[in-house]
DNA sequence: GTTGCCTATGCATCGAGTTGCGTATTACAT
DNA sequence: ATGTAATACGCAACTCGATGCATAGGCAAC
């Protein structure tokens, strides 16, 4: 389960509550990998049974108690066996592919609205990686050793979301060449 | 659940039994849609009990029997609302990436090679749908109206494909520059 | 002549993930 | 005063999906 493992990476940069995780999974390691607040508390709690976490409570003044999680030693171990497991190929699901699919059976016009939406998606979530790109890497050829990894994982967003851009472009000049759209 | 979709754009083509639904998937809508035929018939049975589909046996010499399932009126109905839902964001699951974020605290090599896989992985169905490009759209500039819902899908399967390989190659670029591997 | 693969269907179990609800406090707006 | 939103945690019920196992005949290879 990769839930774990993010999870235990964004602890390993820096100690969190659940509320904090769900929050930095909203912003970062949400991008490529998707959590609730619920799934996180609850896995979590697993975590914690399994050692490979542990807590403390944190009182605060005018909020509510929180429970701060660190890594633990088997942790890191865990993290770093992880690293060393084989990937398996990547699952795609695609529920507008499936709707493309479905053009000849449904409603043509529905289907270019979602794709429209689709591409308003890519645009926004696009510029969001650059504003990101810009702040955080504003020398891209000179990328400190320990923040390769992250560097490289926003240059695969930026990727997907221009991919996806791209492909939205093109169903929309074909199905809709009077849309205006055009490959860039 | 977009499985039941898929199932139902299956159907709409051509009737099926479950196991060649399976091998379906496999192949083409698979690519987009994952599912095992445990899934499929479970899927399948429930939509027979919604009366999405329909089934009778047919019996086969040296085969065992098979039961062949064909979408009903009511099957159509749901696929064309089906196109009209609005599409959420699509959600990116990526446990390449987590490791990625896991470099500083995992196996440098052991990423590099889970990501050389990962590029075989791309070329191989990049290859494959290149294979299904010139086969079945030997005329890219007329795809037959029917066939544009499908002939979109193979687009985006191939620009998935070359925008995941591109990923691959920088970061092989970056993690190990000794490794000769190019962007193109 | 037995081992293994292909066709063909299905159950049982478990973990993953979603949705909805519930609790409690502070703060700011209406 | 009342409503709304943010912080902060969690349970319960449910569906989805993955994995493993069971059954059963036919066919081909070794």
């Amino acid at each position: 389960m990769a839930l774990e493992h993010a999870i235990l990476v964004s602890l390993a940069e820096r100690s969190a509550s659940g509320y904090e995780l769900a929050r930095r999974f909203d912003a970062s390691i949400g991008n490529f990998w998707k959590a609730s607040h619920q799934q996180i508390y609850k896995v979590l709690g697993r975590m914690e049974a399994d050692k490979l976490v542990e807590s403390k409570l944190v009182a605060q003044d005018g909020r509510p108690d929180k429970k701060v999680y660190a890594i633990t030693g088997e942790g890191r171990d865990e993290l770093a066996a992880f690293t060393t497991t084989p990937t398996g190929p990547e699952v795609l699901r695609s529920d507008l592919a499936v709707k493309l699919r479905a053009l000849p059976f449904g409603d043509r016009d529905a289907v270019i609205a979602s794709v429209r939406q689709r591409l308003a998606d890519h645009e926004a979530k696009l510029a969001d990686y650059e504003a990101s790109r810009a702040r955080f890497y504003p020398d891209p050829a000179n990328v400190p050793e320990e923040q390769l990894g992250a560097w490289l994982v926003l240059r695969g967003g930026i990727r997907a979301e221009q991919g996806g851009l791209e492909w939205c472009r093109e169903i929309l000049q074909t199905l809709d060449p009077q849309s205006g759209v055009e490959l860039r």
